[in-house]
DNA sequence: GCAAATGTCGCCGTTTGA
DNA sequence: CGGATCAAACGGCGACAT
């Protein structure tokens, strides 16, 4: 189950990040190319699609011409130059960017283009770890070739594959090659060694170590520490004062560019769900119908998720943001695993009763856990009723 | 009237069994 | 016998990531 540690730890390893560049508005570039060069945003819905003139031309949605609580998915570096960045609410993006051309999502699109290009990939070196949609670690350590040209020819299997840049970083390990595949972002190859660390990453914020989001690099000014530099000069001691020993020490390590773990060719899915956010908030008495319904249809369609992919839950269980933005969230575990939508359904529906309902709602989850494979599953729990 | 959807992981408190 | 203890499972929650 657990991942086993290198058997003897070998000289040194070769791990490359690899990042797509701008992935989901590049993609949507590649079908509309006259839109090369502008100030593209990808958030919006259906409506914005792009309309086909009788003259062969089109006529795109502009952001100030959006409505809604959507957040941008992405931009082009020219929307990026006009402060509109991803996980920015739509609304917000169209007062900064009036004249941005405003593109619905297509996930089968860019699901496709991933698969290319993950392809292509494992065409040069196929130790590969999947990490979303739109960027892979590969193991380099293995394949025969100097650092810089591997780099090289694995941009250019995906520019063949996709006509899609990427920027890479190669160093010794994870953590430092996605720090470096962003440093020369886009179309870059970054490589470093351990020696570079203090030159190179210690002028940068604490914040662009993968792991330190908002709340830590918030906790971590506060203490005067900014910089990967100052993390690594911080006393132990402090550390671990202010955020316990394990996660002062994987700070430490991090912040000298130390990390182990292997790069995981194979995982199995820990989760699986469905959340949504209603078009305006919802109350839980008043709109008990509209409610049920949406309930009902994301147990649906949780439990065709996990039909597909041949699995069975056994802990079942809700989440749901008030219009506050506060959130709750409950589970239930199952006596017996399923993937029956009436089943699951049954147990949110346990799940949502032990929740407060007065203030109203805006997102509502169903979420799958516990999960294992519907192949290899004995009849009952049964394992050592009687052991001692 | 702001801020998506999906997934992973870690920590903590409680319960339970030994 | 009562108390101390420990580990595992569970449930809740928050942080983080893409």
């Amino acid at each position: 189950m657990a991942q086993e540690p290198p058997a003897q730890p070998p000289s040194e390893r070769r791990i490359a990040h690899l990042d797509m560049d701008a992935f989901y508005a590049s993609v949507e570039l590649l079908r509309y190319p006259e839109l090369c060069g502008q100030a593209v945003v990808i958030g919006g819905r259906s409506v914005h699609q792009p309309v086909e003139l009788p003259d062969g031309s089109r006529q795109y949605s502009r952001l100030r011409d959006y409505v809604g609580r959507g957040v941008v998915t992405t931009s082009t570096y020219e929307a990026r130059a006009l402060g509109v960045f991803s996980a920015m609410g739509t609304m917000k993006a169209a007062r900064l960017a009036p004249e941005a051309i405003l593109l619905p999502a297509n996930f089968d699109a860019y699901r496709r283009y991933s698969r290319l290009f993950k392809e292509a990939v494992a065409g040069v070196a196929p130790d590969i770890e999947d990490r979303g949609i739109d960027e892979i670690y590969i193991d380099l350590t293995s394949v025969p070739g100097a650092t810089r040209e591997l780099a090289q020819r694995i941009k250019q299997a995906v520019r063949d594959a996709t006509g899609l840049s990427c920027s890479i970083g190669v160093t010794p390990n994870k953590l430092l090659s996605k720090i470096c595949s962003e440093l020369d972002k886009p179309d870059g190859v970054t490589i470093l060694t351990l020696d570079e660390v203090p030159a190179r990453i210690w002028p940068l914020a604490a914040r662009k170590i993968n792991g330190i989001g908002p709340k830590a690099a918030e906790k971590l000014t506060a203490l005067g520490i900014h910089t990967i530099g100052d993390l690594a000069h911080a006393k132990p001691a402090f550390l671990q004062n202010h955020f316990g020993a394990s996660t002062a020490l994987w700070m430490h390590r991090s912040a000298n560019g130390l990390d182990d773990r292997p790069v995981a060719t194979h995982t199995e899915t820990k989760s699986v769900s469905r959340e949504t956010t209603f078009e305006h908030d919802l109350d839980a008495r008043a709109d008990r119908a509209t409610l049920s319904g949406i309930f009902t249809s994301l147990c649906e369609r949780v439990a065709a998720d996990l039909q597909r992919k041949q699995l069975l839950t056994r802990t079942v269980g809700i989440k749901l943001r008030y219009d506050d933005f506060s959130g709750a969230t409950r589970d239930l575990t199952l006596p017996l695993a399923t993937a029956d939508a009436h089943t699951i359904r049954r147990a949110a529906g346990e799940c949502l009763r032990r929740v407060p309902l007065q203030k109203k709602l805006r997102l509502l989850g169903v979420r799958a856990s516990s999960l294992c494979l519907l192949d290899e599953q004995p009849a009952t729990v049964q394992g050592d009723l009687w052991a001692e």
